[in-house]
DNA sequence: TTGTAGGCGTTATCAT
DNA sequence: ATGATAACGCCTACAA
């Protein structure tokens, strides 16, 4: 064991500690009667550490004079430090360009600031927009977004999950791909604590805060505005059929039928796994058929603009020969032609609340109970069901 | 100073210290040759920390009974521990569920392996591209990606570049706002000495790598593509003056003028921001004159929308009266109709070649000298600008 | 009012 | 081959 030795007599068991001289340990001999402070062996951390080192806590506090503590807490306006004493470490700050170090402060609290966010796909204008909206009202607390993308991808999502926890993050926003239908990965994370919040694609096994759109009386109103237009058979391209957005548009779908006491036809409704290939195959099955469907509602727009491509490819008029509405209120929707029916659901909203869902269970901690918000969105009818009506100047410059 | 009491004698200058025991320090008194532990007394820490403690080093060392130190190394595959050791180290790790703490590697290590990304806004298809490009990158590597928006404004800007600098990214991956003009703000953060790459709407000031897009190719190959089309009198829809991307696709279209050996006239070029009302201002402009324009190009595909959707809206058709192109590739150019011809600048490929900028700096640390690469992109000639062979049927389906 | 010491979890260095 | 220690920068209970 390298124990301090005096420099004098060499003896190790008569040195006392005598406090810290500009951050460094100060010895004291009781037999040489002799102060000394250890020479600083150069070590490990040399050539590039150097450069990158950043004005810290004690430099201001050998620049004033005190120790660290007094700085530390003169730069939070703790009340027992001195007024004078106050001002004379915060011009000493300001002057020194000091920038507390944001890992060491983690490190120490335990809390990260940081909200990681698990999404499909960023290309996605939908999942843009929600990242959008937690970027900006995480960034307003002061709070950081890291992201990771699944591309619709059960493995790519759980290895997220995995990295993502174990960088500490305060928070998990997660919207699941496509493909996830189990959710052990999740539960897993559970455990430790970190307050999670799904939206959109939702689990509904975990106890987690939930964000959803309004899945069903979007889906109900653009079916009721189909019927409107006199439409009866009314086709749908779902999604995959475990996905919990295609059960519950869906059901807004079948709610929209129920209420206008209109029987529906099982053979309207095709799951799909939103492809180009898997899409037109279904719409062919349909004009196969000796009756042909008079609309087609799309569960995303994405999938309703490929629709739309199939028809015109096929000489289709829309709306006169078929309707056509989505869900999403992409802005695609608004550059074809005819401009797209859908159904918005307010993205950025959605981003918004999940953020503020995790920020409420920071705040109230054990107090928190999980929430689950839905977002109301808004129907937009545009040209592209209006069968009664169809004026093309209708569409916007 | 509350210094170690020996708790059978209570004196205080006869203890010595004698070890660790379970990362605890131990005690030894002289006189009473009596090996104590002090008590730890509940400290701050306590509720809420103690759920989110994670398995640590420490803990392994003391299910195996070596040392911290020889667990780091056991982990790391040190060839100094023996491989005994080392087995019932990584067994303990997988049993206890050992996470290492990435946040106390930061610090020690002053490297977080976090990139830090500022963009004018995600919910543009270009920047959203390049995000997705440097985040399958990034985490290909290890790397996270910690995200910000300017929202286009220079303020914002600022003040994320402070923000996200104090975070001890490893590296900076930017592109400015539309009113950036100024910029001390990075000037003032380079002396931190932490990597810095451009891209798309660069810095020409700063000793920094940049990714750019062809801009000027890009725009002399669709120029070049209008004129053999036919068309003399081509109108530029640009954007501020002193954005980089406007200089150098005007550049572009000059140069395709003078390759061709045709006169250009300054009154063809429109400076907007981009705005829907300054871009329909331009073209008011361009048609109230006696001699039209007969083609328009938008130098980006977003005003390219804007400028079919307007003219259009007067009822003019394209391409037969006017062709239109633009510059960027966003997937609403193949959706709208005629579909837009226009520029591919490979945005993914932008955000993944920043990324590996960013990493060969890294990797070379000082050797590493500061490179600007140009990404290749590529023309994409669709039916808007097609006004010698206009054929509604090579629409994609 | 201010200072000291120890801890957050990991790792390089030195000592054994 | 392994252990002890100090350091990364900050924070706070406790001592003075």
């Amino acid at each position: 064991m390298p124990r301090v030795k005096c420099p004098k007599c060499g003896k190790v068991e008569t040195i006392l500690k005598s406090g810290f001289v500009r951050g460094v340990q100060r010895y004291y001999c009781k037999e040489c009667i002799y102060h000394f402070t250890l020479i600083k062996k150069g070590r490990y951390r040399s050539s590039s550490f150097d450069n990158k080192r950043q004005t810290t806590i004690i430099d201001i506090a050998k620049a004033v004079g005190v120790s660290a503590s007094t700085v530390s807490r003169a730069l939070k306006n703790h009340e027992d430090i001195g007024s004078r004493t106050k001002a004379l470490v915060k011009q000493a700050a300001i002057e020194l360009d000091y920038q507390p170090n944001l890992l060491a402060q983690s490190l120490n609290r335990r809390e990260t600031h940081v909200i990681g966010v698990v999404v499909p796909d960023i290309e996605n204008p939908f999942f843009a927009s929600v990242l959008s909206g937690i970027q900006h009202t995480a960034s307003a607390s002061g709070y950081k977004v890291m992201i990771y993308q699944s591309n619709e991808s059960h493995k790519t999502e759980a290895a997220n999950i995995q990295t993502i926890m174990n960088n500490w993050i305060d928070g998990l926003l997660i919207c699941h791909s496509k493909e996830t239908q189990t959710f052990e990965h999740l539960k897993l994370q559970m455990k430790k604590g970190i307050p999670i919040v799904h939206f959109d694609r939702i689990c509904e096994e975990t106890a987690t805060s939930k964000v959803l759109l309004d899945n069903v009386t979007g889906a109900k109103q653009i079916v009721t505005h189909l019927l409107n237009e006199g439409c009866r058979r009314i086709a749908v391209i779902a999604g995959p059929k475990h996905l919990y957005i295609t059960k519950k548009r869906i059901e807004g779908y079948e709610s929209a039928f129920k209420n206008a006491n209109i029987e529906l036809n099982e053979r309207w409704i095709a799951y799909t796994d939103f492809t180009k290939s898997s899409i037109h195959d279904a719409i062919d099955n349909w004009l196969m058929e000796e009756i042909k469907p008079e609309a087609i509602f799309c569960i995303s727009d994405n999938s309703a603009i490929l629709t739309m491509m199939y028809l015109k490819h096929l000489k289709l008029k829309i709306p006169e020969d078929i309707c056509v509405a989505g869900f999403g209120n992409d802005y695609t929707g608004r550059i074809i032609e005819p401009a797209l029916t859908t159904y918005d659901p307010h993205a950025f909203k959605v981003g918004e609340t999940a953020t503020k869902l995790f920020f409420d269970q920071v705040i109230l901690g054990d107090k928190f109970e999980i929430k689950t918000v839905t977002i109301a969105g808004e129907l937009i009818v545009r040209s592209s069901s209006l069968k009664r009506s169809y004026n093309p100047s209708d569409e916007e410059a």
